[in-house]
Parts: C-alpha cells; sequence; structure tokens
RNA sequence: GUGCCCAUAGUUUAGCGGCAAAACUCCGCUCUGUGGCAGCGGCGUCACGGGUUCGACUCCCGUUGGGCACCCCA
C-alpha cells in the first residue's frame, strides 16, 4: 500500500476502473439503446445478484474453463464458497428455474446489463470489473429463428452506437451426440504432430481439443489447415439447424462469415457459436452460442437456449478509439443566478418552484459574485440566466438574460414560468 | 500466471545527478448588479519503499498501478 506520511493513499483495485461523470452520459445513452432494442424484440429485462453460489459457475461454465478455474473471485462462506459472477448465463438459467420461467409464454426472452468479474491479466478490452449486456431466449425447441433474434438484437444494439463494418463469426460446434466423434477425430489428426505443437496446445490435446483450432502460435497454426473440418463432421440434425440459420441470416442481410475455427471455451455451447467484430479491432464486442443442455443440467427440463453477451466497456473503447461521434451532450440548464443574501435566502424556495413547474436550472448559490456566476452559466452552455438580486427579491420579480444576444428582461415571478417558455421558443 | 514498455499538477506533456516547468482545466482576484476577452495569483513530498551518492524527480533494485502481447475471453 503506498503511503504519503501519515495519510494512505487508495487506489481502486487492478482492472477496477471508475466511471467518471464525463463518461456517464455515453453510458447512459448506451443503456437506453439497449432498452430499445430490447423492447423491440421482446426481451423482458431480469437482474441477478452480482454474488451466487460458485458451484453453480463450476456446473455450467465448467469446473476446468479459465473463467472458472484460476479467473472466478471467490468469497468463502460457512454456507460454502459464493462466486462474484464471471458471465451472465448461468445466473439468468439459475433464476429460470428458481421461479418457473418456464411457464411464461414460450420463448421466454430474457435480457440483462450489468457488471462481471474476471480475476485476470488486464489489457486492450479486457478488466477485471467489466460490463455485460446480454440476450438469452430459452424455448421448448431448438429452433434457429432464435439463434438469429439473438444475432440481430445484437447487431442492432451495437449498430445504434454507430459502430459500422460489423462482422459476425459464425460456426458449429455440434451437439453432443456428434462432437465427441469430431474431437476424436481431432484427437487422431493431431496426434502424430504433437512434437510440433506448442506446450499449451500439447496440454489441450488432453483437456479441450477443440481449441487446438483457434492457437494463435506460429507453429501450430499452419497445422489446422488440412484438420479435419467441424462443419464436415457435425450430424444431420447439427447440420439442418446450421442452415436454416444461414438461411435467416442471410434474409436479415446480416454481415457474417463462416469460421471454421471458432470454438469458444465455455462448456455449455452446442451448435451455434459465433462472435462479434467491428473492422480494425482486435477483440471480439460479443460473442454467443447455443446451450441446449444447461438448463437440464443444472435440473430443469429439457429446455433448448440461446444467448449472446456484449461487452458494453470494449463498446465505449471502440467508440474511442473510432472516434466515432455519437452526438450525446449532457441536456443544457438554464442558469439561476443571484446577487446579495436577501435574494440568496430566497432562492432555494424559489428554485424548488422552478422545479415543480419543470423548469431545469443548476444554481451557484457557492458563488457570491455576479461575474463568476455569469461566467460558469456562459460556459454550460445555458441559453438563458435567471438573474435575482436585491431588486429583484423585494420588488418580487426577476430578470431572464437571453445568453446569446445579451438581452433582458423583467418578469414578475407569478409568471416567471410563462416568461421562460416565452424566451425558450 | 508469463513477457515487453511505462509512472512529473485534475489532464496532456517538457525537464535535469544540484531552485520542479508549460499549456489546458479548476479555484480566487482585478470586477457586491451583468458572461464570452485580457491580466495577476493559487493548487505538486515528481506513485510507494529501499539502495548508490556530499546531494536522487533523475541512476539501480523491489512493490503497487497503468499500457500492450500470450493464455483465455466480453
Amino acid at each position: 500500500m503506498p503511503r504519503i506520511s501519515k495519510k494512505i493513499i487508495f487506489k481502486s483495485l487492478k482492472g477496477m476502473h471508475d466511471i467518471l461523470p464525463a463518461n456517464q452520459v455515453l453510458w447512459d445513452k448506451m443503456r437506453q439503446n439497449l432498452r430499445e432494442v430490447a423492447g423491440f424484440y421482446n426481451f423482458l429485462r431480469i437482474d441477478m445478484p452480482l454474488l451466487e453460489d460458485a458451484q453453480l459457475f463450476e456446473k455450467s461454465t465448467g469446473q476446468d474453463t479459465d473463467i472458472v478455474e484460476k479467473q472466478m473471485f471467490v468469497v468463502k462462506s460457512s454456507r460454502g464458497d459464493m462466486a462474484l459472477r464471471p458471465e451472465g448465463t448461468p445466473s439468468v438459467a439459475r433464476a429460470y428455474l428458481q421461479h418457473g420461467l418456464s411457464h411464461l409464454a414460450q420463448p421466454v426472452k430474457l435480457y440483462y446489463e450489468g457488471p462481471m468479474f474476471r480475476r485476470e491479466q488486464p489489457q486492450a478490452g479486457r478488466l477485471r470489473q467489466f460490463h455485460q449486456a446480454g440476450f438469452e431466449i430459452v424455448s421448448s425447441a431448438d429452433d434457429p429463428v432464435y439463434d438469429a433474434q439473438v444475432m440481430v438484437a445484437c447487431v442492432r444494439f451495437i449498430e445504434s452506437l454507430k459502430i459500422k463494418d460489423l462482422s459476425i463469426r459464425i460456426n458449429s460446434i455440434g451437439c453432443k451426440v456428434c462432437r465427441p466423434s469430431y474431437r476424436k477425430k481431432l484427437v487422431d489428426y493431431y496426434k502424430p504432430l504433437t512434437k510440433s505443437l506448442c506446450d499449451d496446445c500439447t496440454r489441450r490435446l488432453r483437456t479441450n481439443p477443440l481449441r487446438l483450432l483457434d492457437c494463435k502460435n506460429d507453429n501450430c497454426q499452419p497445422l489446422r489447415g488440412s484438420a479435419p473440418i467441424m462443419l464436415d463432421s457435425i450430424c444431420a440434425n447439427c447440420s439442418k439447424h446450421f442452415k436454416t440459420l444461414l438461411e435467416y441470416v442471410e434474409d436479415l442481410k446480416l454481415p457474417y462469415a463462416l469460421d471454421h475455427h471458432l470454438v469458444r471455451g465455455l462448456d455449455y455451447y452446442t451448435k451455434t457459436v459465433f462472435e462479434i467484430f467491428t473492422e480494425g479491432i482486435d477483440f471480439a464486442l460479443g460473442g454467443g452460442g447455443r446451450y441446449d443442455y444447461l438448463i437440464e443440467m443444472l435440473g430443469g427440463r429439457h429446455s433448448p437456449a440461446v444467448g449472446a453477451a456484449l461487452g458494453l466497456d470494449r463498446l465505449v473503447e471502440v467508440i474511442r478509439l473510432k472516434d466515432v461521434n455519437l452526438r450525446v451532450k449532457p441536456k443544457t440548464k438554464i442558469a439561476f443566478v443571484h446577487v446579495g443574501n436577501l435574494a440568496k435566502q430566497k432562492s432555494l424556495a424559489l428554485i424548488e418552484e422552478l422545479r415543480e413547474a419543470k423548469i431545469d436550472v443548476i444554481d451557484f448559490l457557492g458563488k457570491e459574485s455576479l461575474n463568476a456566476q455569469l461566467s460558469m452559466a456562459n460556459k454550460l452552455g445555458a441559453p438563458l440566466s435567471l438573474i435575482f438580486g436585491q431588486k429583484e427579491a423585494l420588488e418580487e420579480d426577476i430578470i431572464i438574460r437571453d445568453m446569446k444576444t445579451g438581452s433582458q428582461e423583467t418578469v414578475p415571478l407569478k409568471r416567471i414560468v410563462k416568461g421562460i417558455k416565452r424566451k425558450l421558443k
């Protein structure tokens, strides 16, 4: 802990950032757009706790995934470990079961937004506390139309933030019927090549062979060229699902590209997996896929589902990097300027009256000089200033000053609202 | 967890083994009855700890934090 004489200087923890007032306008805009897009596609809002039983993630995200194995913030308790949620999907599935949401009209479409926690090394587009928005659809059948709806919701949301040149990378990793046989093919292909593989891949060969496909090591990359392709190995059912999905995606004119090497590391994915990118940025803006067995695995009926999560901090970062102009500005207020003690004393109550009349003002009651106050009003871009001084306080009127032209008008306090509205026009 | 780069005012940056600078921001004053301009002033133990040295913001080591890459992922 850094110390300065007797004072301890506290800093936010590694990878955990404040969102300062200057950025809140953008975050508000983002959340508002999310609400609109989710609303249009009929996703219902759900908020889950930040803390869950750690076993929930071990069982769903996967005991052997990096996220669970080494990135969870675990809180010990006498009743077992709790974990700060590293992702949202398991919590949604848990809530779905706990509250019997299967009795809602099918499909059940949910969306959420909030902080997630993963203990890893921060870098571009990666924080320890980060924010995700997620869409999930649970239904009685694994209809690819829902996969397409999740994708279109994601894309429309990102587009609403004026982020362009999107591309959805799509793949199918098969179901629990066909994936094991593909996995075997893959192992058979790589086994004789073990010597040329990097250390990670040698390990992956045992733990998660699918991940061999997206290794970025220069030695391993060329090998995947002639590796067996997942799409050639998936069963008829999965293949049909995938083809139908692609037809929907084509009809929606969503920008997409097949990516035979996309696998994703979460255990619960089946069939469709996808990630969304924007040109020139290396990290994915979002990713998701189908998880047909997750709810069953957590003790529910067979309930196929599909979902995706978007990295909100990443979207903010892209907006900054690409210099996207969203034209978000805090709304301008009318300045309330006082002069002298009598006026100051009457000001608080007067401001309450303005609030009741829905006149949005900003006061400078902590400042004394008229100059300083008008200077602030100017800096904040106030269209009008209300000047309330000794004379006005006694005579029960107020000056309305047009900050652009400098023209002023004295109106009785009783007609202040009318006066302001007239001036604003 | 591993590797590379970095740390000076609220922000962006200069700087030197011997007095800490600039611009912008913020606060105050010139200016208790009228803003935009201008002028003046204020706001820093140079991230923290240790070492080398007569002397360290400067050089060395460690810690913490930041940036980037790997792993993995949003």
